[in-house]
DNA sequence: AATAAAAACGCAACATAGTTGCAAAATATT
DNA sequence: AATATTTTGCAACTATGTTGCGTTTTTATT
């Protein structure tokens, strides 16, 4: 990848993302862009933004990719180590400012770490409880 | 679910499970198995096994689900506090011994966790080293 | 041992997330 | 404006996992 280009599509999914305070799958970044764009695309252009490290993901526990910015997170990275929490009754998969203690494995070379806690997240365990 | 029932496909798929130091797919199993079962059956049976308590799995970056006997973690869980290592060299995840200290989120309800590192195995990091 | 109820199974068809190849469009540079 | 390269869209495809339903197997009971 020697250059990378600004376009239209590029720009919207990046103020998409900037706008919402959850992470979001392919699906739901072409449903709710202003724009069309094709799914393909969006998995082309999050790749990228990956490799750039612009962009994190997490592996939902039923396998599917949420995409989120890289913000709580600065500088160089892949290795996130903060929390993700998956909510079962709403869906949402969400960016924790919780940090966990990455261990040292000898032996190993870390290349990306993906933390995930599933469970009932304090907005639908509070409608819960009503 | 009132009662269960033993069957040659659970006990051979258990016998695998329990043979194989590393986590397995649905897929592997069905492959490695010496009887023939449907992959249907094996995803519903280890579906039980999960809900038991026996298994436990974990969703890899490429959203694959690959699953382990509960050893480490006997008792009662659904909290596995142990981490996952994927090599993305020879393909395996495995179950490590290390624990992952879990924070407390006030307000979250936690029902299960994934703890994943991704990178190059200890196996495939001394081959290619030679 | 025969019976009956329920669990477990197999098959086929389906659903969905993600991928690939290729041609067309958009972008940056000269 | 012309060029080279990136980015996009489309269509077809792959793979993982799911669902419905009829059949078989297991287990408890008679």
């Amino acid at each position: 990848m020697a250059l990378t280009r600004n376009t239209k599509a590029q720009e919207e999914v990046l103020k998409l993302m900037q706008e919402t305070p959850h992470t979001l799958t392919v699906d739901e970044i072409c449903e709710k862009i202003p724009l069309q764009v094709n799914k393909t695309t969006v998995y082309r252009m999050l790749e990228r933004f990956v490799a750039a490290g612009k962009v994190h993901f997490i592996t939902s526990s039923d396998g599917k990719a949420h995409y989120a910015l890289c913000t709580s997170c600065k500088h160089q990275h892949t290795l996130h180590n903060h929390i993700h929490f998956q909510c079962t009754a709403c869906g949402t998969v969400d960016c924790l400012p919780d940090k966990v203690e990455i261990p040292v494995l000898p032996g190993y070379q870390m290349k990306e770490t993906q933390f995930l806690i599933i469970g009932i997240c304090t907005k639908c365990a509070a409608v819960g409880k009503e």
